[in-house]
DNA sequence: CGTCAAATTGAACAATTGTTCAATACGCTC
DNA sequence: GAGCGTATTGAACAATTGTTCAATTTGACG
């Protein structure tokens, strides 16, 4: 068997479990039993649970976040000596992971509640070098973009900002289910579009707002 | 030894180590161990560790909660039959818990993190009875009063504004780590009454701008 | 066919897990 | 001080954990 495939079959059951049960609550067991492979080889192909962990955000945040850079530069090129457009940035900022997030092939829902689980886990001292790699090293141009587009925003407003935009994109890509409970099932995050354009209102008012001063 | 003071032991370890490792990552021998007590007794005051971390949101929730239904009470009753303003109503809904977040007494960051843990955690069948419980019944009384605040907006506009709402208050009350490592230091969120005003200020700016329509 | 490296397999390891229980100590009322 | 229910203690339980290793199989190349 191609061992690309092996690996594909064990990160896809790692997947699975990890957003349903989150990292502790799984074992390697639980893991390799799904994919349908013996227990060892997962310390072949990714040395330990740690490194399984740490590839599954590889394998689809190398994708997402590369997505990002490329279209972020374009918009910044764009404006030239111009404030970008907030709309522009703000739809690169969050395009790319929530249509991840509707996609089946991308992982899905699934993947929305390991990311989401990620940045939010009470866990810090296990992942915050995985933070500090997929998230943070993303927020700051993105950050950067952000002071360009809004010149008369203090550093503050900015910071706290997409500090509060962070939480809401996140918890609200993981946790599609609490809306449709709260709402009676009257609002359901299965259309793509509409999710997208519900959170891109609500993200540009945010960073429109006055911040500070009254 | 009073019953009352070993079961508060106990909850004060428990709730520093869930807080810093998640539930599956502390075992129950580390908790007694910080508490200084045998283990025997975790199974005796709180049956299982499933009990002792639904005692720990319990302890808390209870009082936040209570406050909150309190406050959200006269807000309603001073506005009669007109709409009930929303910056008093978004008050109530974050200020209980974010002054609780900075209160060391009441578990500080340590519980907010906690609370931010079981709201995005993906370990989702464990703790959906306790997020209901505590997150979800407190939601929809204030979904019922941003309903009579915004006699404009549609039901969509709201759910999905409170969907976002969530989001950023658990994020930004657990992870004020993140914001300062973003900023460089710049941002600190440990003076209370900023980080109310700059939540505030973002809130109101979520529910009321335009949800749907362009 | 024979060879060699990569990939796979099953078994075993020591360590840790949550839970249970009989025995003991405590603190109050009579 | 005797009696009694509550609280505490230490020990043991079976089950599960991540990791390791020697042996085997596989597939491509000479």
């Amino acid at each position: 068997m191609a061992t690309a495939e092996t690996r594909e079959r064990i990160l896809d059951a790692a997947e699975y479990l990890f957003a349903r049960r989150g990292y502790h609550g799984v074992s390697l067991r639980a893991i390799t039993d799904r994919a349908g492979v013996p227990l060892a080889l997962v310390g072949y192909h990714f040395a330990s649970k740690a490194g399984l962990f740490e590839a599954l955000f590889e394998r689809r945040m190398h994708a997402v976040n590369e997505q990002r850079v490329a279209r972020l530069d374009a918009v910044l090129a764009a404006a030239g000596t111009e404030p970008p457009p907030l709309a522009d940035i703000v739809d690169v900022l969050i395009g790319p992971m929530v249509r991840n997030s509707h996609d089946a092939e991308q992982g899905g829902v699934d993947f929305a509640r390991l990311a989401n689980d990620l940045l939010n886990t009470a866990d810090q001292e296990r992942v915050l070098p995985l933070i500090e790699r997929y998230f943070d090293a993303m927020a700051r141009p993105f950050i950067a973009a952000l002071r360009r587009a809004l010149p008369a925003r203090s550093e503050a407003d900015i910071q706290w900002a997409y500090h509060f935009a962070s939480g809401a994109m996140a918890h609200s890509i993981a946790n599609v289910g609490r809306l449709a409970r709260l709402s009676g099932g009257a609002c359901r995050a299965d259309d793509v579009e509409e999710h997208l354009a519900r959170m891109r209102r609500h993200l540009i008012a945010g960073f429109a707002a006055p911040g500070a001063a009254a």
